[in-house]
DNA sequence: ACCGTATATTTCACTAGTAAAATAGTTATG
DNA sequence: CATAACTATTTTACTAGTGAAATATACGGT
C-alpha cells in the first residue's frame, strides 16, 4: 500500500492511466480506441458485478434474474432458445438456469402442443412478483450511474453507441 | 426523460426491442437508463467475446493476455497484487494465470528483496513479443467497431463515458 | 528481542459456464 | 411409410474463476 500507484495524477482516469503507459513504451502504437472501447468495456464489466452483488439478496443469479426479465417482459411463454438468444449464454447454461428456477418455483416448464422437441418457459406468479420487485430497482441503479449528465447528453450518447452496436453485432456473425 | 419511441421501427435494435418490450408490459416504470447502460453492458460484453475468439490461434487466454499487456505496457517489473488490481479479477486467478504464463515461458517470477512476501513478475523476451504482435491487431479491431464515427464524435462519447465511468468506479468502493 | 497483528501470495474446495455428445421429436424425400 | 437429415433441449465432462483458509513474511509496540 506505500507505493501502489506511483505518479497520482489529479484527473487521471483507469483508461487515461492505461493509455499514458501504452503510449509511454510503444509510442509506435495509436491506441486511440481505447479511449472509448476501453471505457465501454470497463464501465460494463462493472456495472455487472455490482448488480451481481445488488442481487445477492433475492436469491438469484444475475444469469437467472435476465431469464426472469426475459419471460416478463414477454407477453406469452418462451422458448428456452428463445430466452439463449437474448442471455448471450449457451444453450446449455438456459437449462441449469431454469432447473434452478424450476425449483425455486420461479419458472415453469410447458411443453409445446404443435412440436415436442419445444419447451415452453412461463413465469409463476412468485416469478413475476420478484422481477416486479427487482427490475424498477435495478433501473434505478442504471440512471444512478448516469448522474450529472442531462437528457440531451444521454440522447447523444445512446445515438453514437447505437450506431457502435450495430458494427459489433454485424461482427459477431461467423 | 424518454429520449426514443418507444413505438416498433423497422432498424429497431436489441436495446430498442427490449425497451418496447418493457414498455408493453411494465408501462409504469421508466426505462430510459436502458437506452444508454444497457447498450454499452452489451456492447461490452460482445466485444470482449469477439476478443476472446480472436486470441484463440495466439494460445493464451483474454484474462491471461490482459496479464501479459499490463507488465508490458510498465516499465518495471510488477508485483502480483498489482497485476491483480487492473485485472478486475481475484489475486487467486492472477496466481494461476501466471503458473501457466510462466509454464509458457511467457512471464517469469522473481524474488523481490525487500519484502519477501512479494513477488515480482516480468515479461520473457517471448512474452514480449507475444504481446509486440497481439496488441496492435486488438486495437485495429476496436477501431473496426468505430467505424463510421469521425474524430470528434469519438472524442464526444469519450468524455461522456469517462463522467459515466467515474460514477461507477466510485459505487464500487464501499 | 518477542509477540501479536497485518499483508502478499498460494492452495483448496466449490460454482458457473461451455462444447460436444446424447436424446427426443420433426420434416422431407424416395 | 421408411428413413435420412434436421432441430430443440438436456446431459456430460471439462475449464475458468472465486472466497476463504493456509502459508510465509513484515512490522509496530513494549
Amino acid at each position: 500500500m506505500v507505493f501502489m500507484s506511483p505518479a497520482p495524477r489529479p484527473d487521471e482516469d483507469f483508461t487515461d492511466r492505461v493509455r499514458r503507459e501504452w503510449a509511454e513504451t510503444h509510442p509506435d502504437v495509436d491506441t486511440s480506441p481505447i479511449e472509448v472501447m476501453g471505457r465501454i468495456t470497463r464501465i460494463g464489466s462493472q456495472a455487472l458485478q455490482q448488480l451481481d452483488r445488488a442481487l445477492d439478496a433475492s436469491g438469484v443469479s444475475r444469469a437467472e434474474f435476465d431469464v426472469l426479465c426475459a419471460l416478463a417482459r414477454s407477453d406469452r411463454p418462451l422458448r428456452a432458445s428463445e430466452v439463449t438468444a437474448v442471455t448471450m449464454l449457451s444453450g446449455a447454461s438456459t437449462t441449469k438456469h431454469v432447473d434452478r428456477l424450476g425449483r425455486l418455483g420461479l419458472v415453469e416448464r410447458l411443453p409445446f402442443e404443435r412440436d415436442g422437441r419445444v419447451v415452453l418457459l412461463h413465469l409463476t406468479e412468485a416469478g413475476r412478483a420478484l422481477v416486479d420487485t427487482e427490475f424498477p430497482q435495478r433501473v434505478e441503479r442504471d440512471r444512478r450511474f448516469l448522474e450529472g449528465l442531462d437528457e440531451d447528453e444521454c440522447a447523444v450518447l445512446a445515438g453514437l453507441l447505437r450506431r457502435i452496436a450495430a458494427n459489433v453485432e454485424s461482427g459477431l456473425r461467423p
